[in-house]
RNA sequence: GGCGCCGUACCCAAGAGGUAAGGGAGAGGUCUGCAAAACCUUUAUGCAUCGGUUCGAAUCCGAUCGGCGCCUCCA
């Protein structure tokens, strides 16, 4: 199975090849955990799963490794903002490790919700620091820094190709830049790799070092980790949009400024949740978390699916609206999983016959660089095409769903049991419809619906189900 | 100012030279005491606009209009 991925590097689609036959090294950029992921966070991590269940299905062992980063960034890079953990926990009233500790818990709580399963190693910034210092001792070893007002900084004019990735070499910093220049800089674009000395609040999370007492800097982390557990080259690595330009450019600098040779080799980048006009983002106070949706009478998967409904490298409109054509569109599949489970008894192991056609088509769709609306389609088109025997189309609906992952292998009819005032009200309602009192049989429908309980009439006797959430969200 | 991306039906959204996937919503129908569910049918001579290339363009090129992102922490 050859599978195709757009190289951010590069920009072009790329017939992936790993390093090693059959395996696959994977870095994710995780959560900054100071406050809890919005949907918007969400859907990267989401694409990223569907990425590392694609490779499954490929045949590949994949080794998927995410960081969560406990230890502060500053809220913007004028060395003027705040730590966003300090300014979390001061929010909070509670120490920056209860801080991390407590939104660590809630991201991979929603992680679950979502299905997305949990990576292969998850690595905490602060129980790798020394990692980082020994990486940093690498990078200057190699004559790619410099000190200046007691931080460390990594010199971008040392490293030729700089920015690459971005294609920074193309454009030009504005004149009189936005942003206050690092008076310590020799260049705008130089990062710092080790703090010293820190022109904000009081520094709660430091450690020791050659260079004095301090904490790293914000990119040195995932070169770090991700060489730790991943060894010094590696596959794959991914991450929101926004990374290209800084975050994974300095990361590509620092990685291959330490080991002497080129880092990873592919690049991928899932593309913005948008609300109304603008980006989801925190500090535009425009952030719905994936407990709102709970909350609005969804269920996380419904999200997963309306991720689903759009290309990870496509910006997606979040919209009330689309959400509710999601879960309907969800429920559509959970239903006729149902609907085929209860008509085919004991599916065959894999699919036969016209469904294999189906299956090639999704494969060919999923391998092209994660196609999922379209895989989507070609999950509806089989389901409705009643030429395909029922546990045919079960057995490669299931198959479909190692990738989508909407949980279609517990799908089965909602399986009401009737409490004891329940049954009462049924068998009052069966004898007045039999006596042709549909006035009162309804009565009592309208009477279980309050009850949360949905009855369907049908030739062999009336079906349970509880009812579905009603409620109109805005 | 520089760089990148996008504009497809009522909504979401695929397609990237060969004649518009899929879902939702709406409409009609079959079934039903009525509903619901299910199933069937239906909804873009057209893909922002205007030119150009081509036998052929939503897809390529140019211009225009509109929108978004990045250049600053951010998924």
């Amino acid at each position: 199975m050859e599978l195709k991925l757009w190289n951010t590097m590069g920009r072009e689609m790329q017939i992936f090849t790993p390093r090693e036959k059959g395996k696959v090294g994977m870095y994710c950029c995780g959560p900054t955990v100071y406050d809890f992921a919005h949907v918007g966070n969400l859907r990267t991590y989401i694409f990223e799963d569907i990425l590392r269940k694609t490779l499954a299905y490929a045949g590949y062992d994949v080794r998927h490794v995410m960081n969560v980063t406990d230890v502060g960034h500053l809220t913007d890079d004028a060395d003027e903002g705040e730590d966003k953990m300090l300014k979390g926990a001061r929010e909070k009233g509670k120490s920056v490790w209860e801080i991390a500790e407590f939104y660590t818990k809630a991201f991979f709580h929603d992680f679950g919700l979502l299905r997305c399963v949990t990576p292969t190693v998850i690595c905490r910034a602060t129980a790798h620091i020394q990692d980082m210092i020994d990486l940093i001792s690498r990078i200057e070893k190699n004559g790619f820094t410099y000190v200046a007002g007691g931080n460390v900084y990594f010199d971008i004019s040392k490293f030729p190709g700089y920015g690459k990735l971005a294609l920074l070499d193309q454009q030009e910093l504005k004149a009189g830049a936005r942003i206050a220049v690092d008076e310590g800089k020799k260049n705008p674009r130089d990062f710092v790799l080790w703090f010293t000395k820190s022109k904000f609040e009081h520094q709660s999370m430091t450690w020791d070092s050659p260079w004095g007492r301090g904490y790293p800097g914000w990119h040195i982390e995932c070169s770090a980790m991700s060489m730790k557990y991943l060894g010094e080259q590696f596959d794959i690595h991914c991450g929101g949009i926004d990374h290209p330009p800084v975050h994974h450019t300095n990361e590509i600098a620092q990685s291959e400024a330490a080991t002497g040779k080129p880092w990873v080799t592919y690049w991928l980048h899932g593309e913005w949740l948008v609300m109304g006009k603008e980006k989801m983002a925190k500090s535009a106070g425009n952030f719905t978390t994936l407990s709102t949706l709970v909350e609005k009478g969804f269920d996380p998967l419904d999200y997963r699916y309306f991720c689903l409904g759009a290309h990870y490298r496509t910006q997606l409109a979040f919209t009330w609206e689309g959400l509710s054509a999601a879960r309907a569109g969800r429920m559509g599949v959970v239903d006729k999983i149902a609907q085929l489970r209860a008509q085919s008894g004991h599916p065959p192991a894999s699919p036969t016959g016209k469904a294999l056609q189906y299956m090639a088509d999704f494969e060919t769709h999923a391998m092209d660089d994660l196609n999922m609306p379209r895989c989507l389609a070609d999950l509806w088109t089989m389901l409705r095409d009643a030429e395909v025997p029922p546990a045919d189309r079960l057995a490669a609906a299931l198959r479909m769903d190692t990738i989508f992952d909407l949980g279609l292998s517990e799908a089965r009819e909602a399986e009401v049991v009737p409490d004891e005032e329940t049954r009462a009200l049924l068998e009052q309602r069966e004898l007045a419809r039999k006596g042709r009192d549909f006035k009162k049989a309804d009565e009592i429908r309208a009477m279980l619906l309050a009850r949360g309980i949905e009855v369907q009439d049908s030739p062999g006797g009336p079906k349970l189900r509880i009812a579905a959430g009603q409620r109109r969200e805005d």
